[in-house]
DNA sequence: TTGACATATTCCGATATGGGAATATACTTC
DNA sequence: GAAGTATATTCCCATATCGGAATATGTCAA
């Protein structure tokens, strides 16, 4: 088995770096054209239209069609899951250092309490 | 260019299902055993220490020799600048759909206001 | 030392990638 | 319909993957 298809996930699709500029470009919920989108990131055309294809095939992005442009438009609400993912390791980080370790004794101690 | 290694990144090695999976079992603070994780996970004992391998490269765990044993530990805080960026786009989720659609709106009549 | 156990590393193969180049498709305007 | 613009798709290649199998390394215990 190979890596798995950037397709696959949410995660996977934002792995990518310029897949994350490509959201964070449209992150005011306004549409953008591919063009736009183009010139905002410098990167070619077709590169720009492969990465959107992956966003599009996970729903993080979606598109509409305007004559002879196509509006990208952010579908933020995809990234929830990477979201409440991370969130669950908050502890980590938002009450200071020490009070990971705390935790980490606290959850000790209840297990030797189970054990003996 | 082909795709990123996966240990570029936190982005990219969290990509992975089963490294994620490894994160969650070192959720709890406490540090475990390479085959403590192996019999949790159900895989295989080379294929843990690869993931392992990749999740300590990127600084999301830590090891310390314990005799015989490898004692490996979340460094949970590297995974904040994924909760971070993906905090961002939090108004698509956390105040109903309708907000959303109100800030698009209230943007898009900002701009056209600058317009004229 | 020898053997058992814990873990890491190497080699393999099938697979998907991302960028560039070229081309196809679609719409608009003349 | 022809030319021009916007976007998507295809083809190609160098590269890195993940898992499995085999093996290496390191530690403990007798």
């Amino acid at each position: 088995m190979a890596r798995a298809a950037t397709t696959t996930d949410v995660f996977n699709a934002i792995a990518e770096p310029r897949r994350r500029e490509l959201v964070t470009a449209l992150a005011d919920g306004q549409p953008r054209t591919v063009n736009e989108l183009v010139e905002r990131l410098g990167l070619a055309q077709p590169t720009v239209s492969k990465h959107l294809g992956v966003l599009r095939k996970v729903g993080i992005v979606s598109v509409s069609k305007d004559g002879q442009h196509r509006l990208y438009r952010l579908n933020g609400g995809e990234l929830k899951a990477v979201y409440d993912w991370t969130k669950t390791f908050e502890n980590f980080w938002s009450h200071q250092l020490s009070r990971v370790k705390e935790r980490a004794e606290r959850l000790a101690k209840e297990q030797s309490t189970k054990k003996s």
